[in-house]
Order: structure tokens, then C-alpha cells, then sequence
DNA sequence: ACTTAATATGAGTATTTACTCATAATTATA
DNA sequence: TATAATTATGAGTAAATACTCATATTAAGT
């Protein structure tokens, strides 16, 4: 249960073909062990059970129960980076108005957390991560929020005296409730179209509204 | 470990004046402990251990670890309740408007996440909650978004097709934000002041924009 | 003072589970 | 084909931990 001692790095890295397919069939079995079991019940014994190899192999190639889902995180978080930059080159070439964009915007990062909502949310709060996978996280988060700031920038009805806040207001929103909509699949009592329009119209009406400091805007 | 059997009703409840003296420091013993070690790690003999009574004590009234994590977790949204109707007390009684109300509004979230930011995510999110607290989170939900829905309605500066749907956006969204904020205490880059700045200036922007279903905005 | 009910104790148990290691099977290489 | 390197095996181990129960202590009722 609780972890023994901390390794990261694996006991071997895969040389021939067959250990990479087995690498990523442990990663496609703990895909799914952990999304219908969750952390802490996802067994690493179960996960090499569901793979069809034994445990052994398994450790093998991730020294511990952590290193499978720190796996798996970086391939979320790689995912969602190349998710961002498609959107900003597509967004450029095809002359996309702001609402247009916006609206792309939100309804990739709601596909994104929308694919696998448990395992996200199962890899993101339910597992004990270590810190240098936290300073990861923020980091994207960050990047993001300059990804996102860099195209906003070049619309010219949106002018701000202070864009990194702004963004990084948009970039938390989006993201916040983005996953929280599609982690409950269940329980959406608004439409998923309507709250896509919803979010949008939050943001562009954000982004227009007049930016100075301390203005009463009642 | 993992759950053995599912009871949530005490063995005994207490009724002489020590015993709830006892499920008190219990209950704050469960608070430090799931606070500095997280919920897995949060061990019920730790609980009993910084409470000062036997593990035997404990589970005279907790039949399992489950159910604190459910009483400290059913604490919470009794306060979260309790505060959401004071305030709109107060802007009932002191006349606030719109932009002071929601000033107030969005402040008092960010506190109440503030308080103790890694229990309510551990909570929240890091313990495997039994269906019915599930259930009763949403409620809670639901009935919050219809509490700031009633008292929103009351500003005739905003008027609105639909809102339910907006207002559902305005709780998840200040919900989200405040407790991403509140539960990562190190690393705002952005101070907190302006923090609540942006959040208020972005909903009241959202409340006074065009709310017809279809209008491009831009 | 005496009886009964309530409360507290904590060593011990049953179970779970992350992880090891000696060995076997397979593939590459010479 | 012979040898070495890589990959796979899975029974077994050590540790952790949620929870029990027989017993002791304390308070309430009379």
C-alpha cells in the first residue's frame, strides 16, 4: 500500500520490439485498471493481470506502483500541449474570428478531459504525486496560459493593460470547468452545447469589458 | 487498507458529555492528520494516537475510516451552507450592489477554501466517497447555484433569459477558481486581491452582456 | 454503598498489496 | 550452432493497516 522506496527510473529500458509493446500494454491495462478501480484499489498486480503479463515484467519496467502513473500523467500532459499548439496554427491559417477561436478553444480542452474524465481525475487528485511531477504540472499550466495569451493578443478588438492576468483568469476557467463538466458525465443538468456557448460568452464579455484597475462597472 | 465492509452508522452514539467531548477530538485529530499525511496515509491508529485515546475508542464511534472522512466532509457543507445564506443576508439587509455583492461573494469562497486547502482537497477528491455523500455534494451544489441565483435576480441591472444555465456557470466557475487558488497557497503568481478582482469583473461582464442565445458578440 | 450502564483500552488478527528474485524462455549475435 | 543478452515468469516475502474483542475503568442511577 504505502510506498516502499521511491523509483522513477526503470530497472530496464526496453531495447528490443516486444518489450515496447509490452511496455505500453502495461500502460493500456493500468489505463483502464485504474479508471475502474481507481488509485489506490488499481493493483499493480491487477494491472499486470489485466495486461496478460506477470507481475514480474511489469516491475520489469516501472520500478514502482508511482512510476506507472507519472507514465501515464506525461503522456496526458504531452497530449494536451500538442492539442494547444494544433489549435493556435489552426486558428492562425484559417483567419478564425475571437468568439470562433474561443469556442474551439473550449470545446477541445472539454473533448480532452471528456476522453478519459476518471482516469484524469484519478491521476490528477487521487494519486500522491511527487513534487517534481507537481512543478510539471504547473509549468504546463503556465506554458499554457502564454500559449493561450500569444493568440488572444493578436485580435485587435481586445486590448487589456494587463493580459498575463487576464489569461491566466481564462486559462484556470477553462480548465476548471472543463474538467469539472465532463467529470461528472452523470449529473450535467445543462446541455453540453449550451454550456460550451455559456463559457464562451463569459470569456469574450471578459475580454471586452473595460480593463482598467478599480472601475465600477455597475 | 482497502474498505472491509461499509458501515456509516456508529456503534454507539455518544450520550454522556465526555464521549462527544472524545468525537470531537477525534474529529479535529482526523483533521490534522488526513491534513499532513494525506487520506491513504492518514491511518485510523494515527487518528487515535494524536487524539489521545485508544484505537478501540475510535472505533466505538466511527464504525470505519470512511465514515470521518463523511463526518468531516457533511461539517463542511453545513458551513459552506451556513455561509452562502449569511451573506445573502447581508446584502439583503446593507444594500450592497451588484459589483460589492459579488466582491463579498467571491472573497468569502476563496476564505472558506483557504481555511484548511488540503483537507478540502483531500476530501473532495483524494477519498473514495460512497455514492449517496456523492450525491449529496451536488445537492449542495445545485442548491447553492439557486441561492446566489435568487439573490442575483434581484439586481435589475441584469436581466436574463435563462438563468438557471447562468448562474450555474457563475457557482461552478467561482467554486473551481477559488478552491484551485486556495489549494495551491505557494504558488500564486498572481496576488490574491487581484485575483478576486478578475473573477468579479469577468462574472459581472458575463451578467451585463447580451444574454439572446445566438448573438455573435465579436 | 451498590448495581448498572456507558466509556475507554490496546494487544492482537486477518487481510491486503507493493515488490523481489531465482529461474526459465526467447531473441540477438558470433 | 553456440553463446550472450534480453525478456518473461510467478510463487513468495515483508510490511502496512483497518478493525475486533475481551477486559478494565469511570460515571449514573438508586
Amino acid at each position: 500500500m504505502t510506498a516502499r522506496k521511491q523509483r522513477l527510473d526503470p530497472r530496464k529500458k526496453p531495447v528490443q520490439n516486444r518489450s515496447k509493446v509490452t511496455v505500453d500494454v502495461i500502460l493500456l491495462a493500468a489505463t483502464q485498471v485504474f479508471e475502474s478501480h481507481g488509485y489506490a484499489a488499481g493493483t499493480t498486480n491487477r494491472i499486470a493481470a489485466r495486461a496478460g503479463v506477470s507481475i514480474g515484467t511489469l516491475y520489469q519496467y516501472f520500478p514502482s506502483k508511482e512510476a506507472i502513473a507519472v507514465a501515464l500523467l506525461e503522456r496526458h500532459l504531452t497530449e494536451t500541449d500538442h492539442r494547444l499548439h494544433e489549435w493556435v496554427g489552426h486558428m492562425v491559417v484559417e483567419q478564425h474570428n475571437l468568439c470562433e477561436a474561443l469556442h474551439e478553444y473550449v470545446t477541445g480542452m472539454l473533448e480532452m478531459h471528456a476522453k478519459q474524465p476518471r482516469l484524469q481525475h484519478i491521476l490528477l487528485e487521487e494519486t500522491p504525486l511527487p513534487e517534481r511531477v507537481h512543478q510539471a504540472l504547473l509549468e504546463a499550466e503556465q506554458h499554457a496560459a502564454k500559449t493561450v495569451a500569444g493568440l488572444i493578443r493578436l485580435y485587435p478588438e481586445v486590448r487589456s493593460n494587463c493580459f498575463e492576468h487576464t489569461c491566466f483568469v481564462i486559462v484556470q476557467t477553462v480548465e476548471s470547468l472543463t474538467h469539472r463538466y465532463a467529470a461528472h458525465p452523470d449529473d450535467q443538468f445543462i446541455p453540453r452545447a449550451t454550456f460550451v456557448d455559456e463559457v464562451v460568452k463569459m470569456i469574450i464579455a471578459y475580454l471586452k469589458c473595460d480593463m482598467s484597475p478599480h472601475n465600477e462597472v455597475l
